[in-house]
DNA sequence: GCCGGTATACGACGCCAGTCGTAGACTGCG
DNA sequence: CGCAGTCTACGACTGGCGTCGTATACCGGC
Protein backbone atom coordinates (compact mmCIF):
# COMPACT_ATOMS: atom_id res chain seq x y z
CA UNK A 1 0.00 0.00 0.00
CA UNK A 2 2.79 2.73 1.07
CA UNK A 3 3.69 3.80 -2.02
CA UNK A 4 5.44 6.94 -0.85
CA UNK A 5 8.72 7.28 0.46
CA UNK A 6 9.80 8.83 3.40
CA UNK A 7 13.05 10.14 4.27
CA UNK A 8 16.31 7.96 4.62
CA UNK A 9 18.18 7.64 8.41
CA UNK A 10 20.94 10.02 9.05
CA UNK A 11 24.48 8.95 8.84
CA UNK A 12 26.44 12.61 9.86
CA UNK A 13 24.30 12.02 13.28
CA UNK A 14 25.18 8.49 13.70
CA UNK A 15 28.40 9.25 12.91
CA UNK A 16 28.87 12.56 15.63
CA UNK A 17 26.70 9.78 18.17
CA UNK A 18 28.98 7.73 18.01
CA UNK A 19 32.12 9.55 18.73
CA UNK A 20 30.10 11.28 21.57
CA UNK A 21 30.00 7.40 22.78
CA UNK A 22 33.26 6.71 22.15
CA UNK A 23 34.79 10.21 23.12
CA UNK A 24 37.81 10.14 20.48
CA UNK A 25 38.37 8.38 17.44
CA UNK A 26 40.21 7.63 14.37
CA UNK A 27 38.25 7.73 11.05
CA UNK A 28 39.31 3.48 10.95
CA UNK A 29 37.47 2.86 14.54
CA UNK A 30 34.18 4.68 13.10
CA UNK A 31 34.83 3.01 9.93
CA UNK A 32 34.79 -0.61 12.01
CA UNK A 33 32.13 0.18 14.19
CA UNK A 34 29.31 2.07 11.45
CA UNK A 35 30.39 1.59 8.03
CA UNK A 36 31.74 -2.52 8.03
CA UNK A 37 28.01 -3.21 9.56
CA UNK A 38 26.03 -1.35 7.36
CA UNK A 39 28.61 -2.01 4.17
CA UNK A 40 29.83 1.56 3.92
CA UNK A 41 33.33 1.77 2.36
CA UNK A 42 36.11 3.48 4.51
CA UNK A 43 36.20 6.98 2.16
CA UNK A 44 32.33 6.92 3.07
CA UNK A 45 32.82 7.29 6.41
CA UNK A 46 35.81 9.83 6.13
CA UNK A 47 33.57 12.33 4.24
CA UNK A 48 30.76 12.33 6.40
CA UNK A 49 33.75 13.07 9.43
CA UNK A 50 34.87 15.49 6.90
CA UNK A 51 31.72 17.16 6.94
CA UNK A 52 30.90 16.89 10.46
CA UNK A 53 34.32 18.90 10.37
CA UNK A 54 33.26 21.38 8.39
CA UNK A 55 30.49 22.03 10.07
CA UNK A 56 32.10 22.80 13.39
CA UNK A 57 30.90 19.73 15.27
CA UNK A 58 34.01 17.66 15.40
CA UNK A 59 38.04 18.56 15.92
CA UNK A 60 40.77 16.89 15.57
CA UNK A 61 44.31 15.90 16.38
CA UNK A 62 46.73 14.07 14.67
CA UNK A 63 47.68 10.67 16.96
CA UNK A 64 50.88 9.20 14.92
CA UNK A 65 49.66 8.56 11.30
CA UNK A 66 45.77 9.38 11.48
CA UNK A 67 43.95 12.07 12.82
CA UNK A 68 42.06 11.54 16.16
CA UNK A 69 38.64 13.03 16.53
CA UNK A 70 36.21 14.28 18.84
CA UNK A 71 33.15 16.40 19.28
CA UNK A 72 33.36 19.87 20.14
CA UNK A 73 29.77 20.73 20.67
CA UNK A 74 28.16 18.71 23.82
CA UNK A 75 25.90 16.02 23.15
CA UNK A 76 23.18 17.97 24.97
CA UNK A 77 23.04 20.80 22.82
CA UNK A 78 22.76 18.96 19.82
CA UNK A 79 20.23 16.18 21.42
CA UNK A 80 18.21 19.60 22.43
CA UNK A 81 17.97 21.27 18.91
CA UNK A 82 16.91 18.06 17.75
CA UNK A 83 14.50 17.21 20.38
CA UNK A 84 12.57 20.28 20.07
CA UNK A 85 12.56 20.58 16.18
CA UNK A 86 11.10 17.15 15.96
CA UNK A 87 8.41 17.55 18.69
CA UNK A 88 7.45 20.97 17.53
CA UNK A 89 7.17 19.20 13.85
CA UNK A 90 5.65 16.80 15.12
CA UNK A 91 2.93 17.93 17.26
CA UNK A 92 2.72 21.53 15.62
CA UNK A 93 2.06 20.08 12.73
CA UNK A 94 -0.89 17.77 13.23
CA UNK A 95 -3.18 19.81 15.12
CA UNK A 96 -6.19 17.36 14.18
CA UNK A 97 -4.73 14.23 14.62
CA UNK A 98 -1.69 14.63 16.39
CA UNK A 99 -3.24 12.47 19.40
CA UNK A 100 -4.19 9.34 17.50
CA UNK A 101 -0.70 9.47 15.09
CA UNK A 102 0.63 9.67 19.06
CA UNK A 103 -0.99 6.83 20.23
CA UNK A 104 0.07 4.98 17.57
CA UNK A 105 3.68 6.15 17.36
CA UNK A 106 4.03 5.14 20.95
CA UNK A 107 2.83 2.20 20.75
CA UNK A 108 5.29 0.76 18.75
CA UNK A 109 7.78 2.20 20.84
CA UNK A 110 10.47 0.47 22.83
CA UNK A 111 8.83 0.08 26.47
CA UNK A 112 12.16 1.74 28.11
CA UNK A 113 11.96 4.62 25.90
CA UNK A 114 8.27 4.83 26.51
CA UNK A 115 9.38 5.34 30.05
CA UNK A 116 11.57 8.12 29.53
CA UNK A 117 9.23 9.58 27.26
CA UNK A 118 6.92 9.11 30.26
CA UNK A 119 8.87 10.63 32.49
CA UNK A 120 9.92 14.13 30.98
CA UNK A 121 6.12 14.43 30.62
CA UNK A 122 5.81 14.14 34.24
CA UNK A 123 8.45 16.31 34.90
CA UNK A 124 7.41 19.01 33.16
CA UNK A 125 3.71 18.44 34.10
CA UNK A 126 5.26 18.52 37.47
CA UNK A 127 6.96 21.84 36.86
CA UNK A 128 3.59 23.10 35.39
CA UNK A 129 1.61 22.23 38.40
CA UNK A 130 4.27 24.03 40.75
CA UNK A 131 4.19 27.37 39.06
CA UNK B 1 27.53 30.22 19.39
CA UNK B 2 25.53 27.69 17.43
CA UNK B 3 27.66 28.10 14.54
CA UNK B 4 26.47 24.89 12.72
CA UNK B 5 23.13 24.29 10.77
CA UNK B 6 19.96 22.21 11.08
CA UNK B 7 17.70 20.90 8.28
CA UNK B 8 15.51 23.68 6.90
CA UNK B 9 11.66 23.17 7.31
CA UNK B 10 9.67 21.00 4.87
CA UNK B 11 7.44 22.91 2.69
CA UNK B 12 6.22 19.48 0.88
CA UNK B 13 4.44 18.56 3.94
CA UNK B 14 2.83 22.07 4.79
CA UNK B 15 1.64 21.96 1.18
CA UNK B 16 0.10 19.02 1.80
CA UNK B 17 -0.86 19.60 5.37
CA UNK B 18 -2.87 22.67 3.67
CA UNK B 19 -4.39 19.99 1.04
CA UNK B 20 -5.72 17.97 4.20
CA UNK B 21 -7.11 21.12 5.91
CA UNK B 22 -8.97 22.34 2.66
CA UNK B 23 -10.19 18.92 1.34
CA UNK B 24 -9.74 20.40 -2.47
CA UNK B 25 -7.72 23.39 -3.26
CA UNK B 26 -5.89 24.62 -6.87
CA UNK B 27 -2.43 25.28 -6.86
CA UNK B 28 -3.95 29.06 -6.89
CA UNK B 29 -5.21 28.97 -3.68
CA UNK B 30 -2.54 26.96 -2.40
CA UNK B 31 -0.07 29.72 -3.31
CA UNK B 32 -2.42 32.24 -2.12
CA UNK B 33 -2.45 30.48 1.34
CA UNK B 34 0.98 29.62 1.34
CA UNK B 35 3.13 31.00 -1.10
CA UNK B 36 2.59 34.61 -0.81
CA UNK B 37 2.90 34.87 2.88
CA UNK B 38 6.28 32.80 2.19
CA UNK B 39 7.15 35.05 0.00
CA UNK B 40 7.56 32.22 -3.16
CA UNK B 41 6.54 32.47 -6.37
CA UNK B 42 3.42 30.65 -7.92
CA UNK B 43 5.40 28.16 -9.94
CA UNK B 44 7.10 27.18 -6.40
CA UNK B 45 4.53 25.69 -5.44
CA UNK B 46 2.68 24.47 -8.30
CA UNK B 47 6.34 22.35 -9.06
CA UNK B 48 5.73 21.16 -4.83
CA UNK B 49 2.45 20.12 -5.82
CA UNK B 50 3.69 18.20 -8.90
CA UNK B 51 5.91 16.59 -6.98
CA UNK B 52 3.60 14.94 -4.48
CA UNK B 53 1.70 14.06 -7.22
CA UNK B 54 4.70 11.85 -8.52
CA UNK B 55 5.15 10.21 -5.15
CA UNK B 56 1.35 9.81 -5.17
CA UNK B 57 0.31 11.61 -2.27
CA UNK B 58 -2.48 13.93 -3.74
CA UNK B 59 -4.58 13.15 -7.30
CA UNK B 60 -6.02 15.70 -9.24
CA UNK B 61 -9.34 16.87 -11.52
CA UNK B 62 -9.39 19.50 -13.96
CA UNK B 63 -11.95 21.96 -12.89
CA UNK B 64 -12.68 24.23 -15.58
CA UNK B 65 -9.33 26.23 -16.81
CA UNK B 66 -6.92 24.51 -13.40
CA UNK B 67 -7.14 21.76 -11.90
CA UNK B 68 -8.46 20.72 -8.32
CA UNK B 69 -5.99 18.39 -6.09
CA UNK B 70 -6.92 16.77 -3.28
CA UNK B 71 -5.03 14.18 -0.95
CA UNK B 72 -4.75 10.59 -1.88
CA UNK B 73 -3.49 9.85 1.19
CA UNK B 74 -4.71 9.62 4.38
CA UNK B 75 -3.79 11.95 6.70
CA UNK B 76 -3.77 9.49 9.73
CA UNK B 77 -1.47 7.49 7.44
CA UNK B 78 1.39 10.01 7.10
CA UNK B 79 1.27 11.48 10.17
CA UNK B 80 1.33 7.94 11.84
CA UNK B 81 4.75 7.17 10.20
CA UNK B 82 6.26 10.46 10.58
CA UNK B 83 5.37 10.21 13.92
CA UNK B 84 6.80 6.92 14.59
CA UNK B 85 10.01 8.23 12.82
CA UNK B 86 10.35 11.44 14.28
CA UNK B 87 10.05 9.63 17.88
CA UNK B 88 12.20 6.64 17.31
CA UNK B 89 14.99 8.90 16.12
CA UNK B 90 14.53 11.42 18.56
CA UNK B 91 14.13 8.94 21.44
CA UNK B 92 16.60 6.20 20.18
CA UNK B 93 19.25 8.34 19.13
CA UNK B 94 19.59 9.80 22.41
CA UNK B 95 19.78 6.74 24.82
CA UNK B 96 21.89 8.77 27.30
CA UNK B 97 20.85 12.09 27.51
CA UNK B 98 16.97 11.58 25.78
CA UNK B 99 15.30 12.39 29.42
CA UNK B 100 17.20 15.20 29.42
CA UNK B 101 17.01 16.53 26.12
CA UNK B 102 12.95 15.61 25.99
CA UNK B 103 11.82 17.44 29.33
CA UNK B 104 13.93 20.51 27.67
CA UNK B 105 12.02 20.03 24.28
CA UNK B 106 8.67 19.52 26.13
CA UNK B 107 9.57 22.76 28.49
CA UNK B 108 8.94 25.39 25.19
CA UNK B 109 5.88 23.36 23.98
CA UNK B 110 2.37 24.99 23.45
CA UNK B 111 0.32 23.77 26.81
CA UNK B 112 -2.20 22.21 24.36
CA UNK B 113 0.28 20.04 22.53
CA UNK B 114 1.60 19.07 25.87
CA UNK B 115 -1.63 17.85 26.89
CA UNK B 116 -1.51 15.88 23.78
CA UNK B 117 1.52 14.25 23.86
CA UNK B 118 0.43 13.98 27.88
CA UNK B 119 -2.57 11.98 26.67
CA UNK B 120 -1.23 9.89 24.26
CA UNK B 121 1.70 8.33 26.69
CA UNK B 122 -1.32 8.19 29.08
CA UNK B 123 -3.06 5.61 26.82
CA UNK B 124 -0.51 3.71 26.03
CA UNK B 125 0.56 3.43 29.73
CA UNK B 126 -2.95 2.20 30.90
CA UNK B 127 -2.79 -0.25 27.78
CA UNK B 128 0.55 -1.79 28.57
CA UNK B 129 -0.47 -2.43 32.30
CA UNK B 130 -4.03 -3.49 31.34
CA UNK B 131 -1.98 -6.25 28.82
C1' DG C 1 -13.14 29.70 -34.24
C1' DC C 2 -9.77 32.79 -32.60
C1' DC C 3 -7.44 35.29 -29.01
C1' DG C 4 -5.84 36.41 -24.74
C1' DG C 5 -4.49 35.14 -20.70
C1' DT C 6 -3.93 31.80 -17.16
C1' DA C 7 -2.37 27.04 -15.75
C1' DT C 8 0.63 23.65 -16.36
C1' DA C 9 4.73 21.13 -17.70
C1' DC C 10 9.29 20.94 -17.40
C1' DG C 11 13.92 22.05 -17.22
C1' DA C 12 17.56 24.46 -14.58
C1' DC C 13 20.24 25.74 -10.59
C1' DG C 14 21.91 25.56 -5.82
C1' DC C 15 22.61 23.08 -1.86
C1' DC C 16 22.74 19.16 1.11
C1' DA C 17 23.77 14.39 2.10
C1' DG C 18 25.16 9.75 0.97
C1' DT C 19 28.29 7.18 -1.57
C1' DC C 20 32.44 6.03 -3.77
C1' DG C 21 37.09 6.40 -6.38
C1' DT C 22 41.53 8.24 -6.96
C1' DA C 23 45.52 10.66 -6.27
C1' DG C 24 48.53 12.65 -3.31
C1' DA C 25 50.48 13.43 1.53
C1' DC C 26 52.44 11.68 5.45
C1' DT C 27 54.24 8.39 8.89
C1' DG C 28 56.85 4.95 10.58
C1' DC C 29 59.87 1.10 9.69
C1' DG C 30 63.88 -0.79 8.05
C1' DC D 1 66.79 8.34 4.08
C1' DG D 2 63.73 5.96 1.24
C1' DC D 3 59.85 2.97 0.54
C1' DA D 4 55.59 0.92 1.30
C1' DG D 5 51.51 1.33 2.97
C1' DT D 6 48.00 3.88 5.20
C1' DC D 7 45.31 8.20 5.78
C1' DT D 8 43.50 12.07 3.99
C1' DA D 9 41.87 15.43 0.70
C1' DC D 10 38.91 16.11 -2.72
C1' DG D 11 36.31 15.59 -6.70
C1' DA D 12 32.36 13.21 -8.81
C1' DC D 13 27.87 11.28 -9.15
C1' DT D 14 23.19 10.58 -7.53
C1' DG D 15 18.93 11.88 -5.68
C1' DG D 16 15.98 14.91 -3.01
C1' DC D 17 14.03 19.36 -2.32
C1' DG D 18 13.43 24.37 -2.55
C1' DT D 19 13.26 27.80 -5.86
C1' DC D 20 12.50 29.95 -10.10
C1' DG D 21 11.96 30.92 -15.32
C1' DT D 22 10.21 29.78 -19.69
C1' DA D 23 7.60 27.75 -23.03
C1' DT D 24 3.61 25.41 -24.21
C1' DA D 25 -1.08 23.73 -23.62
C1' DC D 26 -5.51 24.87 -22.59
C1' DC D 27 -10.04 27.12 -21.46
C1' DG D 28 -13.46 30.28 -21.84
C1' DG D 29 -15.30 34.53 -23.80
C1' DC D 30 -16.40 37.06 -27.77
Amino acid sequence: MKDFRLPADDLEYTVLAALWDLGTASVRELHERLGVPQGLVYTTIAKVVDRLREKGLIQRQRRGAAFQYRPKVARETVERARARIALTRLLGAAPRSAAAALVEAVQDLDPQLLGELERAVAVQRRAKDGA
